[in-house]
RNA sequence: GGGGAGGUUCCCGAGCGGUCAAAGGGGCCAGACUGUAAAUCUGUUGGCUACGCCUUCGAAGGUUCGAAUCCUUCUCUCCCCA
């Protein structure tokens, strides 16, 4: 087997391959072009989509090209995999914005810098099928892609199948032929051979495998991933505020760490291989009997943090939130990770009402909740439980730092600094 | 084009003239137990200057002392027939 492929099915990648063997040989063979579909519909990528980024990292490891191809012009129509609704259309200017943001994201794991040849590392490009796509002419589309596809066939698609019960609009009927011009395109641009994604992604990759080999006679292989469950059984990439970006304006890099730190037992070791770029022995030490299960968590939100945000913020997160949670007060080092505002010293001697105070924050969102949290013994600042929802908070409880840590529950922190 | 069924709070889903900020479930948040895990149990879950007030039941009007509930128009979704 080709190490590149052994080594996306040893970390446990990989669901489906068109012809395994097939595909071995060929990259063995020769440095291969390979292409995954990023969709832009939204400002930022969230964890649920980096499966494929990883595996794009390791391939180019072993030499590969990647082609990270951006659906500008399909994302006008809308994927109907895995979606029961329709999705929103977008427009270009939206997609556009999306497709720059999304591709600095991408840049964390995979390298799109000029190879100079002195690296064994597969060159990178990024592509936007806005590029065909949008100046297609319908009725040459019909005539040569268009009657290669039969409705018969599409229809037994596991895909249009669900959607049939609810409804599909002709539109997103559609969506299948032009991924699979996506990747004819890329085929005769490129001479891109492979195309990888989700297993949801499986029936539009062998379509366009089936069209390639019948308009150029060339054969061109799939590679599908496991969609990765929690544990839970919850999609990966959702958490209780809403999906877990990447983008630090949308989601915060102590948060963001906060989540791989606080993922399910069951998960650690699969996240491990999936999610940061530890090598296999290293990963197996945190498998061995013993081995406290906190520490795996650490390193894994640790590397995978390191990776998306960056050293520095990564080795932030990881002191702030060991702080809070050891019963020390937290240094100057540790405050620094977690989310602060400023307030003016002549407000807090007139006294700010715990109520206020919290929701002025990014823990509560209104006095409601701020009251709830506090009558239901959740809050504290400065390690003194606050329980009185009228309580005045003034400079009675600045700790050594002039500052107030605020918490709500056991997990969410606020840094309120005194000027 | 014709006929039917519907749009309720984050989601699903009751309510069908006052006792409705709206049952129940899910989710979320918090408490207990723990390991910053899971499971379990408990409480909470529109907003506010809070025993009161304000805004919510697709949209706009109307009837009524009083409407999520009745009437009119509009709008969107689904189903059946053509």
């Amino acid at each position: 087997m080709n190490s590149g492929l052994q080594t996306l099915i040893d970390r446990g990648f990989v669901k489906s391959c068109t012809n395994l063997e097939g595909l071995s040989d060929l990259m063995d063979k020769e440095p291969v072009t390979f292409y995954v579909g990023v969709d832009p519909t939204g400002q930022s990528v969230h964890v649920g989509h980096m499966v494929p980024f990883f595996a794009m990292h390791h391939l180019q490891l072993a030499g590969h090209k990647p082609i990270a191809l951006v659906g500008g012009g399909t994302a006008m129509i809308g994927d109907p995999s895995g979606k029961t609704e329709m999705r929103k259309m977008l427009s270009p200017e939206q997609i556009e914005s999306n497709a720059n943001n999304i591709k600095k994201q991408l840049a964390t794991v995979v390298d799109f810098s000029e190879q100079n040849g002195e690296t064994s590392l597969g060159q990178a490009t990024m592509m936007n099928n806005a590029d065909w796509i949008s100046n297609l002419n319908y009725i040459d589309f019909l005539r040569t892609i268009g009657s290669q596809f039969s409705v018969n066939r599409m229809l037994t698609f596991e895909a249009y199948k669900q959607r049939l019960e609810r409804g599909l609009s002709f539109i997103e009927f559609n969506y299948q032929l032009l991924q699979s011009y996506d990747f004819l395109t890329l085929y005769r641009k490129k001479g891109c051979r492979l195309q990888i994604g989700g297993d949801d992604q499986w029936g539009n990759i062998v379509a366009g495998i089936e069209l390639t080999r019948k308009l150029e006679s060339a054969e061109c292989f799939g590679l599908t991933f496991n969609l990765i469950m929690r544990a839970d059984g919850k999609k990966m990439g959702k958490s209780e505020n809403g999906a877990v970006f990447l983008d630090p304006e949308l989601y915060s890099p102590y948060d963001y760490y906060q989540y791989w730190r606080n993922v399910n037992d069951a998960d650690v070791i699969k996240f491990m291989k999936l999610f940061t770029f530890l090598s296999l022995e290293e990963i197996a030490k945190y498998e061995a009997p013993g081995v406290n299960i906190n520490d795996a968590k650490e390193r894994l939100a640790y590397e995978n943090t390191l990776i998306v945000h960056g050293k520095e913020e990564a080795e932030k997160a990881r002191t702030a939130a060991k702080a809070m949670f050891s019963s020390t007060s937290a240094t100057a080092e540790q405050r620094k990770g977690m989310p602060s505002m400023e307030i003016s010293k002549a407000d807090l001697d007139a006294g700010i009402p715990v109520l206020n105070l919290y929701s002025s924050t990014s823990l509560c969102s209104s006095n409601g909740e701020a009251r709830r949290l506090v009558v239901g013994g959740g809050a504290s600042i400065n390690d003194t439980k606050i329980t009185d929802p009228k309580a005045l908070i003034n400079s009675d409880l600045l700790d050594d730092e002039s500052e107030l840590i605020l918490k709500a529950g056991k997990k969410r922190f606020f840094r309120i600094i005194v000027k």
